[in-house]
DNA sequence: CAAATATTTAAATAATTATTCAAATATTAA
DNA sequence: TTAATATTTGAATAATTATTTAAATATTTG
């Protein structure tokens, strides 16, 4: 039987607990292609600015998106290919979707 | 700006988030290789069974383990292939966890 | 500089969820 | 059929977290 350690679990778990909430798994699906103003977000899926922001702060601090300011615009978009790849894989998993 | 709809993104994240909980993704983790039965994973993570039984049951009604029957123990195993490729694919996302 | 726009922040609340505890069920062995 | 073992169940609680609201900060434009 393979051991998962404590708190490598705990690492791993805190990557797919960010991606564990809806609105959240929105955010990211919506960075995965062009950068993305935090604005276009909340306008875009239908969620306050504020809520957008907290996601957003969250997603960066575990370096799932990364950001560039334009002017008085934030643009955020997926870190690498990685996340990319993951969602991507349980969304292909899932039959159809 | 590529959009993940409302229902789907609730259907996508509640896989991440049942892996997204450190106890169950140990839980999984371990499964991942031959059946492994409720006790067994309880003594073996240092969980209790009750919450062990809990999660269990959560990831059997997704349908990310399967069980079996073998006497008075019921031995659970990942479902397909599909969890355990999810999950070592964050796992070596993650600088050498 | 003042006004307007974009985003963040902090505090409060609402909602969800992980865990524990005690009791119930199922299966096997005596 | 009684005792022992393995697992589940349900209710209660503790802990976490998503969301809202109101105010603050940064940036650009007039």
């Amino acid at each position: 039987m393979e051991k998962l350690h404590g708190d490598d679990a705990i690492e791993l778990a805190e990557i797919f607990h960010l991606l564990g909430d809806a609105s959240r798994l929105r955010i990211v699906y919506a960075c995965l292609g062009e950068p993305v103003s935090a604005g276009a977000l909340a306008e875009g899926l239908g969620l306050s600015p504020s809520l957008v922001s907290h996601h957003l702060r969250l997603l960066k601090a575990a370096r799932i998106l990364a950001n560039d300011r334009r002017g008085r615009q934030i643009f955020y978009a997926a870190e690498d290919d990685h996340i990319r790849d993951m969602v991507v894989h349980i969304k292909e998993g899932q039959g159809g979707i």
